[in-house]
DNA sequence: TCCTTACCGGACTGATGGTCCGTTTCGTGC
DNA sequence: GCACGAAACGGACCATCAGTCCGGTAAGGA
């Protein structure tokens, strides 16, 4: 971004997530999609699919990060119950709904991208830029309704509910319809969050995120994914 | 198992297992022990490799089976709190925290495990006999607890708190301690299965697994993996 | 001891992520 | 317009693996 990007990268950058996008929705296997199928589908080289997107991985995320921008964006600025100025407790449930919402409708793509190795360093989906933000997010919120303690993992344990392969298989295998999954994602994070959750962080500091609530939720919150 | 198998049959069989135990158990990361390394350190073609255990996922599986033949045991028929007698809460956490437990000995494989492609019919991780048999357990002692309309849902969110790559992913990156995780998952799960928890099955009907609670229980419950 | 049959093993294949480097295109200074 | 260096392009090429094939071998019953 120190210089303007050129005009045949921008259009090509433009034309493989078209196409990655649309093969990953086409898809009922996203592992079978591979980097030459991007490639040819977009009608480009290898050579750039890789250049500007590093690997699969980068691909991927790029991909869903176009899938999750108006997420983000409602849950950065936008008004209750995704926006800051939501109650904690309220405010965890509906992204906790939102997350699954959005995963439910790009269930290919999610899919590949939590099912990615870990092996390249620092891969392992909980050290994605995505999932780092929410549960730093979630962390922050949660020390008001649980304790700063048990903040960390409770957060972690709240997103773990959100796993597509779980939710993938419960409506795949077990014939569960996706209105069904995310009441029953709501209640037992209602019981998590117990009885506190509708209590605590009922009206944060006027004006924005003053308080301990600032360190997290200032980062930008590229979604769960 | 209807004709013997051949001495040299059986020879390898043993073999292999050992040889890719202790590459599992060697390896930092699971996915660098490649199938050729395993036949090489057994001593053993590729070929025989493959037919005896029909792919990588097989092979994995048949190790990790060894590793719970103690856990599967003590389920099925051994004394309280894991075995049949127990009450069904108390059961339940202390099944969910002996897997724990057996997954961070054996790390590197569960992480190969849980991380197989989805992609060979019936393969999700979900749909493996292990998972199958401990949520089914679950499935039937949480109908007690938290009735039957959760029980389902339930059991897959609280298996989904021992999910290893999550697990290791505290351990590594946040530096938590095994004690430590233990014990927040258990009080978790006991938060989860609510104040029910103690009272409900606290003494299964005489004389061994009745009612409903057999179905499940009766499988064998291979445990999780 | 002989013969059938299951077993063995390693060369071979196919698929796929990722790299390399000669060629082409962009955008800017003249 | 034009020339030119930098940046981008593209597809042949490489390395890595899971999984297959089949000629050779040896177990173990008759």
């Amino acid at each position: 971004m120190t210089v303007k990007e050129r005009a045949d990268a921008a259009r090509n950058r433009q034309a493989i997530l078209d196409a990655a996008s649309a093969l990953f929705e086409k898809a009922t296997d996203p592992m079978a999609v591979t980097m030459d199928d991007v490639a040819a589908a977009a009608r480009v080289g290898k050579g750039t699919l890789f250049r500007r997107f590093g690997d699969r991985a980068g691909l991927l995320r790029a991909v869903f990060q176009t899938r999750l921008a108006a997420l983000t964006e409602a849950i950065e600025s936008g008004p209750p119950p995704l926006g800051p100025a939501a109650p904690a407790g309220e405010r965890i449930i509906a992204i906790l709904d939102a997350i699954v919402e959005v995963k439910l409708n790009n269930r290919q793509i999610s899919l590949a991208i939590e099912h990615l190795d870990p092996r390249p360093a620092g891969g392992s989906f909980f050290e994605t830029p995505n999932y780092r933000a929410v549960h730093a997010l979630f962390t922050d919120l949660l020390a008001e309704i649980v304790g700063a303690e048990r903040a960390m993992w409770t957060g972690h344990a709240l997103l773990s509910l959100t796993r597509i392969d779980l939710i993938g298989h419960m409506i795949s295998v077990e014939g569960r319809s996706g209105e069904q999954l995310r009441r029953q994602i709501r209640d037992l994070a209602e019981q998590i969050l117990g009885p506190g959750a509708k209590r605590a962080g009922a009206h944060p500091a006027r004006g924005g995120t003053s308080r301990g609530a600032g360190a997290a939720a200032r980062q930008d919150s590229r979604t769960n994914g």
